[in-house]
RNA sequence: GGGUAGGUACCGAAGCGGUCAAACGGGGCAGACUGUAAAUCUGCUGGCUAAUGCCUUCGGAGGUUCGAAUCCUUCCCUGCCCA
């Protein structure tokens, strides 16, 4: 049985940007309920890219809500369009998969997804399925139903345009091409991030050009990566990763901007509105410290993907290793396999991974970030002895205990 | 097809025969300050070397020169304008 109309509809609109259209949405889920028939959510995902963060959690996790309201997700593995790649953002062009890495990204994509989905209600279809069958004729016909002007609405394609970045012929179509999977599907809603709002509005148009019924989108807003500036992305390394140890988790959320502690309780943490609101007031009105508000939101996120445990566990940490500046609990060993127990510490820093390089290394020591059992190494061509364990920390967060 | 402007380190962008591992800005890293926040200030930001120095890098491949990111040839790629 299917939770009412308006309960339905409450849950679906928390945390999202736009629901289109409004009215339209009611009638299906109406619909639904009368012939106790769940709608069909659709969510494409990029396998070119599986390694999934709390960005990308954020519709992930209003997929679950759907499902939890008894409606059929359906994930579109974009096997096919990954190989024609996606023209978001940069004009670099992307180097082509093989089926085969697709395959294994989107493998490991779904392991990653089922942290927030629930599995045994989860439907997974490959693009390629149909993409792959389109002939030239196919095609044509597909791209009859835009136009060059509708297509450069688009932001992105605009962006590019004016600004004489190229744009190929390929990368028009792909908006195209996934709209196709809403076809195939016959998807009644589309989530998606507001980048994707054009795509899903696409995907809209084109069903209606096949006579199909028009799917109604929900998109979600882009989560700011950790620099609180640009978006979350691995490529530009401010992303939590799902699969982040709590450590991680809790120490990058810790880092993030005050202004964004809000929206990382709303979208990374998941909090209820209550709790939101209550928090969003009490930083306004200064009865809560923000860095209060801040740890309660790392641990919502940790919580989320580790446990209760967990978040207490590495909020201990935190306050360990940042307010009472001691060392973590677990420091990774290093054996370094030498005779000689006298070892330039340069070279030993360098050997464990904690520098990139000796030249790196160097500049670390010259810039007081090195210290070997807390002490700080300032000649460049020091030699410390291993015969013994030697805890060596570089720069704010790396340690490694370090031995012959 | 014709004309024209370009391709420089993570990104943007100077340099146009030696003093160029390459100005400047952004980003990143480190230090100070903090709430591991932001802002701010300072330093670093190809690799190897104890050091002098050496090696790789300026779209690709050749060539000229004592010496090339800078000149020539050729190839590849891109923007813009005209058709």
């Amino acid at each position: 049985m299917f939770p009412e109309v308006n309960e339905q509809m409450d849950l679906i609109k928390a945390g999202a940007v736009d629901v289109l259209p409004e009215d339209e949405l009611a009638e299906k889920i109406e619909n639904s309920k009368k012939k106790n028939k769940p709608m069909i959510i659709k969510l494409g995902c990029d396998p070119s890219k599986p390694d999934l963060h709390i960005g990308h959690a954020v519709v992930l996790h209003k997929l679950r809500q759907f499902q939890d309201l008894g409606h059929k997700a359906i994930l579109i593995i974009g096997d096919f369009t990954a190989m024609i790649g996606d023209p978001t953002g940069k004009s670099k062009t992307r180097p082509q998969l093989t089926a085969e890495e697709t395959k294994i990204n989107g493998q490991t994509y779904l392991e990653q997804a089922n942290l927030i989905l629930d599995e045994t209600r989860l439907e997974i279809r490959y693009n390629s399925e149909w993409l792959s069958k389109m002939n030239f004729n196919d095609v044509i016909k597909l791209a009859a139903n835009y136009t060059v002007a509708q297509l450069l609405e688009r932001d992105d394609f605009s962006k590019r345009y004016k600004s004489g970045t190229p744009i190929s012929i390929h990368e028009l179509l792909y908006p195209l091409a996934q709209a196709m999977d809403s076809v195939a599907i016959e998807s009644d809603v589309e989530l998606g991030g507001t980048d994707q709002k054009f795509n899903l509005i696409v995907g809209r148009d084109i069903q209606k050009a096949y006579g199909k019924q028009a799917q109604c989108i929900v998109t979600l807003p882009i989560l700011e990566g950790t620099d609180g500036i640009e978006k979350m992305s691995k490529s530009l390394n401010n992303y939590i990763a799902l699969t982040d140890t709590p450590r991680e988790m809790f120490g990058k959320t810790m880092s993030i901007p005050d202004e964004l502690t809000v929206k990382y309780f709303r979208y990374g943490a998941w909090a209820n509105e209550d709790e939101i609101q209550t928090m969003e007031k009490g930083l306004k009105d200064g009865s809560i410290h923000p860095r209060d508000a801040k740890v309660k939101t790392a641990m919502g996120i940790v919580e989320k993907y580790h446990g209760k445990d967990a978040a207490l566990s590495s909020f201990e940490e935190f306050e360990r290793m940042f307010v009472k500046k001691d060392l973590p609990d677990e420091i990774e060993e290093f054996k370094l396999n030498l005779e000689n127990p006298e070892q330039n510490i340069i070279d030993v820093i360098t050997l464990t991974g904690l520098t990139a390089s000796k030249s790196d290394a160097r500049r670390m020591i010259t810039q007081g970030a090195v210290t070997i059992d807390g002490e700080k190494v300032t000649d460049v061509y020091a030699k410390a002895d291993f015969s013994t364990e030697k805890i060596i920390k570089v720069g704010k967060r790396k340690f490694m205990k370090v031995s012959v």
